[in-house]
RNA sequence: GGCGACGUGGCCAAGUGGUAAGGCAGAGGCCUGCAAAGCCUUUACCCCCGGUUCGAAUCCGGGCGUCGCCUCCA
């Protein structure tokens, strides 16, 4: 059983899935006026594990993340650079794509776009004001907050504290809409200005508002109630609290049966702002920062926990998720040492335990569900994770390993890149990239100084550099081994010595 | 001012009643020709003060501190 923390329940509850097996998820996408940045990635970060553990978990996952390419910001963007709203939509939204792409999230199976669901849009509104939720003043649509009972209740917010509230704002200055009945009332149609992107509606020309995009569209595509709705913390006043309140008005019941809210991505314990200067795009991160650094990063915190970003943490995790490669590395070394040569140092070392291992092979997984099952818990799930991993480094250092055990080793490292899989961390693309740029040209050059190789074969030249470089330890020629070593490296081929000999990484 | 969250070893971070996972960093050791990797050992009065309980980091009250939201924000 998933349990997941219900932001309006304020507690951690049993997930139950509106249709047996399957899970609709909405999370609110960007509204495309820049490229994001990695307070945004933190959230669609956080979601894309969060789906793909229900996926794992065997729900079927219908994962749905609108576009936003229509709103004020995009408006002024355009003003700004001197093109139409709809070529900088278009710009940023290919953008930020891209970035998903780099970032390792995975598509959603449906990812609509504002200007192209006005119509639905415009029928919920029209529903909203024949329920009396709703009200039209010249050319613009407002809901009627206090039509809506629960108003407050998903956000926790009291609706005649916040109308006090208001009116000192309204002594000082401000922005409250005149033409508005009541200061707390919120646009779900705005009235076209000369110039901006419009349709037609039964108001006039005109554009939606923020909130009422997310509730036709969630609507529209996941059908009402669905399972979760999911989004940054910052998103729950108002713009969640208003979807919510446009959605459960007109008597359609339960909106979103479980919301789920990230924590607040910080960059040296502040918020990420322009002001600041510690505004950090998601791309600018990735040009320097293989994406699964940051994923490890990412996991590491609890997804409500506040997280703080520096270059400090983020080389940490890249250590971090060295130990884990380097783990697998070893293992698979093991496993075809072992094929190899199958009795080279028996009598040596202990037989393998491999009733332990299976055993705690099980282990890991069944604790690995107990941790993320428990509201997503992958920092407790990522330290099952290390706890075996520093076990196996251990059994694997203290056993002489053969044939015999090889299948049992490859069920453990199956298990392992499965687990890591779930977070979106492919562990064998990891070690085959890492790997895949090994045998420059200057290997044959090296191979013919050093050890007069003459073939073709650049893996062949590696055997016959690393056979010289054993020749020469074997006499203690220290200098010209090292030189042998010291020559692969500058070619990006690390050498290391183990006990079963001598292995290329 | 209102609402909410958080305060765990040098840093980060799990842990909601039974004497504290994991990662990073430091120190010492093992292994090794060296290096790399790995392993072992090592540092916690769980912000403070009360209370409940046989027993609390975990529950309750108070205090101090940090942060977020309350306007656009992932």
């Amino acid at each position: 059983m998933i349990r997941i923390y219900d932001t309006k329940q304020r507690k951690k509850v049993d997930f139950e899935a509106v249709e047996k097996g399957k899970v609709g998820i909405y999370v609110c996408g960007p509204t495309v006026y820049n490229y994001i940045h990695i307070g945004n990635a933190r959230t669609f970060i956080s979601f894309d594990i969060i789906r793909r553990y229900f996926a794992w978990r065997g729900f079927e996952v219908t994962f749905v993340q609108n576009i936003t390419d229509v709103d004020d910001k995009i408006i002024a963007k355009a003003e700004e650079e001197g093109c139409s709203a709809a070529e900088v939509a278009q710009d940023y939204t290919q953008a930020f794509i891209a970035d998903m792409h780099a970032a390792g999230v995975g598509d959603p199976d449906i990812r609509p776009k504002a200007t192209e669901e006005i119509e639905s849009m415009v029928a919920l509104i029209q529903e909203l004001i024949d329920a009396g939720h709703a009200y039209e003043v010249s050319g613009d649509v407002y809901f009627a907050v206090r039509s809506f009972d629960e108003y407050g209740q998903l956000s926790g917010r009291n609706v005649d504290e916040m109308e006090s509230g208001h009116r000192e704002l309204r002594a000082q200055d401000c922005g409250i809409d005149a033409r508005k009945c009541d200061p707390l009332d919120f646009a779900v149609w705005k009235a076209a200005k000369p110039g901006e992107p419009s349709w037609e509606s039964p108001w006039g020309q005109g554009r939606p508002g923020w909130h009422i995009e997310c509730s036709a569209m969630s609507r529209k595509y996941l059908g009402l109630p669905f399972d979760i709705h999911g989004g940054g913390a910052d998103l729950v006043f108002p713009h969640h609290e208003n979807e919510r309140a446009q959605s459960e008005a007109v008597g359609e019941g339960t909106f979103a049966r479980y919301w789920m809210h990230g924590g607040m991505l910080q960059v040296n314990a502040e918020k990420m702002s322009k002001s600041l200067g510690n505004f950090k795009l998601l791309r600018d991160v990735l040009e320097v920062t293989d994406s699964l650094v940051l994923r490890m990063l990412m996991l590491q915190t609890h997804y409500r926990s506040p997280l703080d970003f520096s270059d400090e943490r983020l080389s940490e995790a890249e250590t971090a998720l060295g130990r884990m490669v380097n783990a697998l590395t070893n293992l698979e070394w093991v496993m075809k040492n072992a094929a190899e040569n199958a009795d080279a140092d028996a009598g040596v070392l202990p037989p393998l335990d491999k009733i332990l291992v299976e055993e705690q092979t099980r282990e890991l997984y069944r604790a690995f569900v107990v941790a993320m099952d428990d509201d997503i818990n992958t920092a407790e799930a990522l330290g099952v994770i290390f706890g075996f991993v520093g076990n196996l480094n251990t059994w694997l250092a203290g056993a002489h390993v053969t044939q015999g055990d090889v299948a049992i080793l490859a069920n453990t490292r199956r298990v392992l890149l499965e687990l890591m899989g779930v977070f979106g961390i492919d562990l064998a693309d990891k070690i085959a990239q890492d790997s895949s740029s090994n045998l420059p040209d200057e290997v044959l050059i090296l191979a013919q100084d050093i050890a007069g190789f003459d073939g073709q074969d650049k893996s062949e030249a590696v055997k016959a550099l690393l056979a010289c470089r054993e020749t020469a330890r074997a006499t203690k020629d220290w200098a010209a081994a090292d030189s042998v070593r010291d020559g692969l490296l500058a070619l990006g081929l690390k050498i290391e010595d183990t006990p079963q000999g001598t292995r290329v990484l």
